[in-house]
DNA sequence: TCATCATATGCACCTCCATTCATATGTATG
DNA sequence: CATACATATGAATGGAGGTGCATATGATGA
């Protein structure tokens, strides 16, 4: 018996998938909203605008673990910063980030109810 | 001098912030589009349903590991299977996977657009 | 029921990364 | 210019997870 064959099918795949690159910078951005400090820090600033020690004592962190995951969330252009004096104050950069978790959260919800709906 | 106080804004923040718990499950959901051979295998499923061994090839990568992935996408109902013989297909589970995707995607060609104006 | 193909599973290894601790930088005040 | 506060940075550590290898399960056909 012969292997089974799936040329064609991944022709057509091929010719569609995006360059390694993107997929790469894709992932790597998704990876950002894969740790729940960061999703935490994000969450609180959908309400306002906070300073570095604020965040930490709202989610009961040692400050430079704080300042570790701002940086990069920073440096992917998901919050920005301003400075009062000695204070910083970060706030979200786009409102991408407000849609990308609104996204997650709606499959989150929806998957649940279909757990529901089975246990009825 | 005093350390700067917070508190009003704090509790304001503290009470708007959803249960830890969902912030786990949404940073976990998030951590999956956060790996490339995931990305990939999402993006190879765009097309067309597929076979494990016509994914490992697509990819150049071992069945196992394939394997191990599409079963991590199977538990958080991101794709789901069906069986052919010996064959056995796997496919988009949910449209939610295209959308957050799709609002990733819209993040990175932004950023992108505003580093080229600063560049001209 | 034996051999072959398609896929799944278990385990070990190795890499990546989030946190901690110590310390540096920066800013206002006296 | 010395001190206190706010934040950033660097190095070290510990744990989580992706991959490879060996092997198990499952299905088909002779």
């Amino acid at each position: 018996m012969m292997k089974h064959n799936h040329d064609e099918i991944l022709n057509v795949v091929r010719n569609e998938l995006p360059p390694d690159e993107l997929l790469c910078d894709l992932s790597d951005l998704f990876k950002i909203f894969g740790d729940t400090t960061r999703m935490k820090i994000l969450f609180s600033l959908f309400e306002s605008e906070l300073c570095v020690c604020a965040i930490a004592e709202l989610l009961g962190m040692a400050q430079p673990a704080i300042s570790h995951q701002l940086r990069v969330l920073k440096n992917n252009k998901l919050v920005d910063c301003r400075r009062e004096g000695k204070t910083i104050y970060y706030f979200l950069a786009d409102d991408h980030v407000r849609s990308i978790i609104g996204q997650g959260f709606d499959h989150l919800t929806e998957e649940r109810m279909m757990k529901n709906d089975k246990k009825i």
